[in-house]
DNA sequence: GAATATTTTTAACAAATGGTAAAAAATGAA
DNA sequence: TTCATTTTTTACCATTTGTTAAAAATATTC
């Protein structure tokens, strides 16, 4: 049940038994059907969950559609930060895009365990300068790279993605229309042959 | 001196007078003059700064040009976290725009802080998530706004920067070229008239 | 202050991506 | 399976941004 957050998390931060045990009374499992919400527009998101099985979407309505922030890779951290910082209503929207179990753990819970264990604190901030980090490299595509570039490494990245998700949802996320990416992918197919 | 580092930080985590005296004596000031380095290609980035006076500009070189990542706000934490997290030579650059004055901490002493003060632990973590939510706007902006709506949107944000710093700059900034912004400023000018 | 280097602007054309509309294909439900 | 719905593709034209080159403006150095 654990093993997968475990790992992720001691990669980061070598934790102890002890330190785990205080852990385990606030995660809580929460199964997502395809399609279900985990943080629907306008919630204030309480919650940050792990993916142990499954791939959630985190996007946003814009003008009536939906621009895609994130598509999270399996076993990862995903939250609607932006709301859970701040405590407010959230205009990010979490969805389950295959069927999901997630990993919970309730804000206040978590909080608390940063409060009593500093390692659990470094934890979320080792997490955090993960993301960031992250975050700025696609920044850094955004800038420097055609989105044909930005597709092409997204499938070497992230292959196991494309068996589960959307195109449109992975158009919206490399920046553009789901008829651009159509077009993309026809040039990107005679190229290869 | 430590005026605004110190307003900084307690809007984030209120700090005890204990706290700030155990991270004085790790502290530094480094003054720059205008185009000098904090961090060159190449370096390990062994510091955090904080601009207690001037701008800096974090850059890397794509193909010849140099693709800016980020102009530092007045009175912002700065560093090339990719080096910096995995101690690894760093692809990017930090050089002062203007005249700096900067606070710095080595690495060493600010985990040694980190371990000792769970709060500056948590001060550590929460200035990670401001930067993470910060970069994800940047990048719906990037997917959902054109370049002139960037733009005008940074002039409201940060006319300061304006004053200070380079076009060509801003607009790698933009993720657009000099030329473009050029002819996107033409416009927006008798668009105001 | 003159000379030099750097930055910004302008222009013409090329390439990438968007918008709209509609057809084709794939998926899901009865 | 069949029908209805959703997703993906195609096509055409519009818009945005890039590329190249050169001129103009500004800053720097001697």
């Amino acid at each position: 049940m654990y093993q997968h957050v475990r790992e992720f998390v001691n990669h980061l931060v070598p934790l102890t038994e002890e330190e785990w045990e205080a852990a385990y009374p606030f995660i809580d499992v929460l199964k997502l059907k395809k399609n279900e919400f985990f943080v629907e527009e306008g919630d204030i998101a309480r919650y940050i969950s792990f993916t142990n099985k499954g791939y959630l979407r985190v996007y946003y309505n814009h003008d009536g559609t939906e621009i895609t922030r994130d598509i999270s890779p399996l076993h990862s951290f995903v939250t609607a930060l932006p709301s859970y910082v701040s405590r407010t209503p959230s205009f990010e929207i979490i969805q389950a895009i295959t069927d999901c179990e997630l990993l919970v753990i309730r804000r206040d819970h978590l909080e608390e365990l940063f409060e009593k264990y500093n390692h659990w604190q470094k934890v979320g901030r080792r997490i955090m300068e993960e993301m960031f980090v992250d975050t700025q490299r696609r920044i850094y595509a955004f800038i420097t790279q055609t989105a044909e570039t930005r597709y092409k490494l997204m499938m070497m990245q992230f292959p196991d993605i494309f068996l589960h998700v959307p195109l449109q949802y992975i158009a919206s996320y490399l920046g553009i229309t789901s008829q651009s990416l159509s077009r993309l992918r026809k040039t990107v197919l005679f190229d290869e042959e």
